[in-house]
DNA sequence: TGTACATCAGTGAACGCGCGTTCACTGATGTAC
DNA sequence: TGTACATCAGTGAACGCGCGTTCACTGATGTAC
């Protein structure tokens, strides 16, 4: 089906997009670049979005309610001691300090997304589950358990992305898994 | 005389692109946007900086060596808890929030800064002086204390920069100031 | 089943534009005599 | 003190380039008869 297959290259743009956004920053990477890591052509990028701006737009909420979406499988289908610990442990981990361009959205892009208006609703609609996945698995205070842990793991890593010294880094990661629950 | 006159054009440049870049980004400010807000033209740029980069590195760690000044200040000034309430109520406040463009460098170019290999020893440096200066605001467990603060400080102002919803934002500043030890 | 036609995802050349950078120049300032 | 010259911060036109976007086209696929 033509449908079909047309959808499956949307799909291939937008995980394209969503990596070189990601590893290099939205404003260093050009419609080209995004259409040949997809393995096309840069003309073909109107026949599935409007423009740039709306790339941008679908790849943040799409990458970020990915995230979100992890969250919740894993606070639905463990335990809440070891979907915390699975959460934040990947989340406050060295491999993902290290792999931005595969990394959540917030600690990669948040900044530059905040400055474009019209993605911000749909960073907050994930922000709010992946705020409701954490508080399942909290204890007590969950609510606001859970804003403590994501202002911590959001912090943590951005920080541990700016410091040149790996042992800083790896001190940094600690505090926030301490912010956010974790022995 | 001659000298001086430069380096206060100098100033100005700097001055000017520390709130170009944090207002809209490192890459979507030119160099000739950066020289008009200076009242220049773009041509004597480069009589003041080898490259649009060696700016950035600058600019960067200008903005940030500035906030640590001032954390410092407060700390060797003032009372332990009255400097960790005005750092951290300053920093966790709605208005830095809603100005980024005079706001804290790691909130707002921190992922754009963190992909530019040159300009992070500079940020490691500063953010050393930071949790030192918050350190010493700390009654106990101090270092592991001001890691903690940072980490949710930086997270907060980014996700309430994201929100949407004023009282999303204005939650998360709260969850933030609970992690940095503030009432 | 086989042929003729319509559709449309993807191609690749072209566009206007703004970027970072260069450079010949100007004109105010400081110095030498 | 006054004149002639040197310096150099800042000007503004120009450069090559890559950006986002457009568009006439091609060729594979699905449909009609």
């Amino acid at each position: 089906m033509t449908g079909e297959r047309k959808a499956q290259t949307r799909e291939r743009i937008l995980a394209a997009a969503g990596e070189l956004f990601r590893g290099h920053g939205i404003d260093a990477v050009g419609v080209d670049a995004v259409m040949h890591a997809a393995g096309l052509t840069h003309g073909g990028f109107y026949a599935h979005f409007a423009s740039k701006e709306a790339l941008v737009a679908e790849v943040a909420a799409a990458a970020l309610a990915r995230s979100a979406a992890r969250w919740e499988r894993a606070a639905e289908s463990e335990e809440p001691a070891a979907a915390l610990a699975w959460i934040v442990g990947n989340y406050l981990d060295a491999a993902h300090v290290a792999a931005p361009e595969r990394g959540c959205v917030l600690a990669t892009l948040g900044p530059e997304v905040a400055r474009r208006a019209a993605a911000r609703p749909a960073m907050t609609a994930s922000i709010r589950r992946m705020l409701d996945a954490l508080a399942r698995c909290l204890p007590a205070r969950r609510r606001q358990g859970a804003l403590e842990a994501l202002c911590g793991m959001v912090g943590g890593v951005v920080l541990a992305r700016l410091s040149d010294d790996p042992a800083l880094g790896e001190e940094l990661l600690a505090a926030a898994r301490r912010v956010a629950g974790l022995p």
